[in-house]
DNA sequence: TGTTCATATGATTATGTGTTCATATGTTAA
DNA sequence: TTAACATATGAACACATAATCATATGAACA
């Protein structure tokens, strides 16, 4: 069973700048434009104007958040020809988001 | 080895409301002193003024996050006289901080 | 080179959000 | 009851941020 009081294992405060990269790391998840992206590419790659097209948005607005993802390094780019293509970065990204969803749909 | 391609397990996008929800719940992550508020109580619980003792930030402020959490039902609240004491609502929270964790100290 | 296409970026605007101050609510004990 | 204490709440303000429009950058190809 894991479920059980562990007393011993207290979970000690990180740094105080741990804690603002970590609130830094949750505000980009916190937005709902970003998450539909981060679905949308969660399988395959993905261009941004195709990005655009699934979300029926505009291309400037998935363009400034593809940007907070990269900055943050959720998303991995790659360029071929005129288009550039996004993906998810790691499995990383999708169990954060799993978590969150299990906690959603509880 | 789990990190090999996966073709047929393609997440499915969840509804839009599912989405919402999901962005709404980071975004009670993504604040720092609701961070550290949820750091402060992960071992034991603690009454409001300690909270904001151990912060060193006015009670008024803890009270405000603090029922942002408990809306979002991050947080468990017990009454004792005076005092509310207040204590991180299951496991679920850990891990999701955890897994937030893991990924800034990468 | 000039044109077209895909993407990125800057400025603006509207909206959201965290903190503070002042005060209200609610509990205990005299 | 009243006083003292703990917590919650409302209003105000300062600041952050997402979307939009217009435009810049950069690649491909005639």
């Amino acid at each position: 069973m894991e479920n059980k009081v562990t007393p011993d294992k207290n979970t000690e405060m990180p740094d105080l700048e741990v804690l603002f990269d970590l609130a830094d790391l949750f505000k980009v998840f916190g937005d709902s434009t970003r998450i539909r992206i981060m679905f949308t590419i969660s399988d395959r790659e993905m261009s941004v104007l195709n990005i655009a097209e699934a979300l029926k948005m505009e291309q400037s607005t998935i363009s400034h958040q593809l940007r907070v993802l990269r900055q943050n390094k959720l998303v991995r780019v790659r360029r071929e020809g005129k288009q550039i293509y996004y993906s998810l970065d790691d499995d990383h990204v999708k169990k954060i988001i799993e978590m969150g969803l299990d906690h959603v749909l509880e």
